[in-house]
DNA sequence: TCGGGCTAGTAAACCAGTTTACTAATGTCG
DNA sequence: CGACATTAGTAAACTGGTTTACTAGCCCGA
């Protein structure tokens, strides 16, 4: 009884009410259905004269449709949906976040559609996508961090919601994907090293299980394989800094530590170089580095780090606007690849040739 | 006609459709009103007996209650909304954003309620708190990056919503306020660099016109003044690693250079310490620096950087519960502030006595 | 045995929109 | 001039829940 909901029980109350489309109607002198499709933009059958008294009685009473009301009766939520799964202690700061998001808004928002953004634990990752889509919060969901062996997309088929994938999933994937070429992107890389003179590139990879992972891989070592390199020492890490650091050290530590080293992305190669440099290696020097993601942070630390670049917002939009498409019926089935371009920074300078024997002291 | 959802006009269908009250009081055999009272968790006024009934004939047919028609019914979205106003070029990586969403959805998710996110730029701001709150779209907002004249507090009073401020917007804000103690964090790093033996400690301040920045900027001078220091330089930045590196540069070219510099966050402290580095200045000996927020890269770049640190998840969650209680009307009006550490690292280790003269090199 | 209070339930109203079925008015054509 | 479309509008149904108003049945005491 106390907490009942303050907007009930009450006509003809002087508070501000919000307008609804029955005061519309009743300013406008027509009936709710009149009202209703005057007020659409497709407005079918309804004079262009009551069209403009409508619309001026709404306007009058700064009516703004309910959307709850909206969603019930359409069916739809006028949301989407992006679960993103962290574990907890590796919430690691995503650089692919705010532009991404930003990208995002700027495609639904003029559909007036809302994000619904959940970040989640494992073990909840699937009751969170039963849940919006049972309850009907979402009509749709954008799938970040793809992996290898991806349980969602029998998940998705069994909610019957549509989805986009983020990622480049292969042709196997049942869902759209829009994606940056992240093989590309990681050729393009190893190739620069190559050609600024490195002998021994190594990778250090981010989580394993991961499409994005495994395709940077495959890019790395397509380069190696085209210019003909057999070395191809590779640290498995995990996205995370400290991972990074550690992978950077075991490379460093053996036999044949590499002269180069490609990371999967910035934060990575930005601990990677301090813990390298913290051995009294010189980055370019003795060791040239490259990231990727191309995080604002990149071009500040010390030296500049060469990375990867891709813009994020430009995915963003256009997996939102792919999603929606797929929401309407207007299903792409296909999968877009958005290509990425390598920004060359200090860290992957290369060592210039009268300069290899002055310095003359370490890994040489 | 071409596009009418799918899901309309059909009552006997073979395909699956999900099942609703309806159905579920048909198979427990009781009316629509009953099941509903049955299924509710406060459900008054019906049989023990009937409850279980009606449960079992729930769980059978995997009933899920439609958001949609709950929430037009109780006037509820149960979705609280966060706008975050973004400048699209200074898109910076917020470390802010994981551990607190985290934090917020762990609140919110037990209480059946959902997060709508909204990424804007300036002009977007306003309609886009319009726009959630008279669609009906959200029940509450969360009010980030709170500015010294702010003007949301206005707007959300004239669209009759509750919002809980992230920060310590102190005590004339109208609404209830979660935030970390940033003066005290202030204090905490700038006492921490006086005891490490510095004499003129400078401060990079984050983007001007924000409480946090503010509050900041009060910590790092109150502690000078206990301490009795008239050195007060300060550079105005704005939370980007470009931002701190040049206010950096500009410090270090004053006729009077620090020997320490705190910095508002830790993306301008990493970039700083860059930019000192690449002059010939050695970190932490010529310059120790303390940056804020404690994010996972500051424990591994050249030399690692100490920082302020908070919980963030845990603030997260605090907020949303806050968050919750004025929605349903119970409203603690008061400020809640969540301590802050210092986590110490090598980037402000005080310079040993015996090694003073040692080096004996630069700006001594 | 009858009226009063209590419990458990039903039918219907309600939230605020959209859509359907129907009707009145007008226009067109044979 | 009457049959028939077409158009513009109304009233009502519908979305799927919650809540209210009402009723039937039961126990109890007088």
């Amino acid at each position: 009884m106390e907490s009942m909901p303050r907007q009930r029980r009450q006509k003809e109350q002087t508070a501000t009410r919000r307008a609804t489309i029955n005061d519309v109607a009743q300013l406008a002198g027509v009936s709710k259905g009149a009202a209703s499709r005057a007020l659409s933009p497709d407005g079918g059958r309804i004079g262009r004269e009551t069209i403009a008294r409508v619309r001026a009685a709404a306007e009058e009473l700064g009516y703004v449709p309910n959307i709850r009301a909206r969603s019930l009766s359409a069916a739809r939520a006028y949301a989407i949906g992006w679960v993103m799964r962290r574990d907890p202690d590796v919430l690691t700061e995503d650089p692919f976040f705010p532009s991404f998001l930003a990208g995002v808004e700027a495609a639904i928002s003029v559909r007036n559609y809302t994000l619904v953004l959940s970040i989640v634990t494992d073990e909840l990752e699937e009751p969170t996508y039963r849940r919006l889509a049972s309850e009907g919060r979402v009509d749709g969901f954008l799938l970040s961090d793809v992996r290898t062996r991806e349980s969602r997309f029998a998940l998705l088929a069994d909610l019957q919601v549509p989805a986009v994938a983020l990622g480049a999933p292969g042709p196997s994937c049942p869902i759209p994907a829009v994606g940056i070429d992240d093989r590309k992107g990681a050729e393009l890389a190893t190739e620069h090293l190559l050609a600024s003179g490195r002998q021994r590139i190594a990778h250090v990879t981010g989580a394993p299980g991961y499409i994005h992972t495994h395709n940077r891989q495959l890019g790395w070592r397509a380069a190696l394989r085209k210019a003909g390199k057999s070395y191809c020492a590779e640290g498995i890490a995990d996205f995370t800094p400290e991972g990074g650091a550690k992978a950077t050290r075991a490379l460093l530590d053996s036999p044949e530590p590499p002269d180069a080293i490609f990371y999967d992305n910035d934060l990575m190669a930005i601990a990677g170089m301090a813990a390298a440099m913290s051995r009294g290696l010189r980055v370019p020097r003795d060791l040239a580095v490259v990231g990727f993601d191309n995080i604002p942070m990149a071009a500040h630390v010390a030296p500049p780090l060469s990375s990867v670049a891709t813009d994020t917002r430009d995915w963003g939009k256009l997996a939102a606007l792919t999603l929606l498409d797929a929401i309407d019926g207007r299903g792409t089935q296909g999968q877009v690849m958005l290509q990425s371009g390598l920004v060359v920074r200090r860290s992957s300078h290369a060592v210039p040739k009268h300069a290899n024997g002055q310095g003359g002291v370490s890994n040489q």
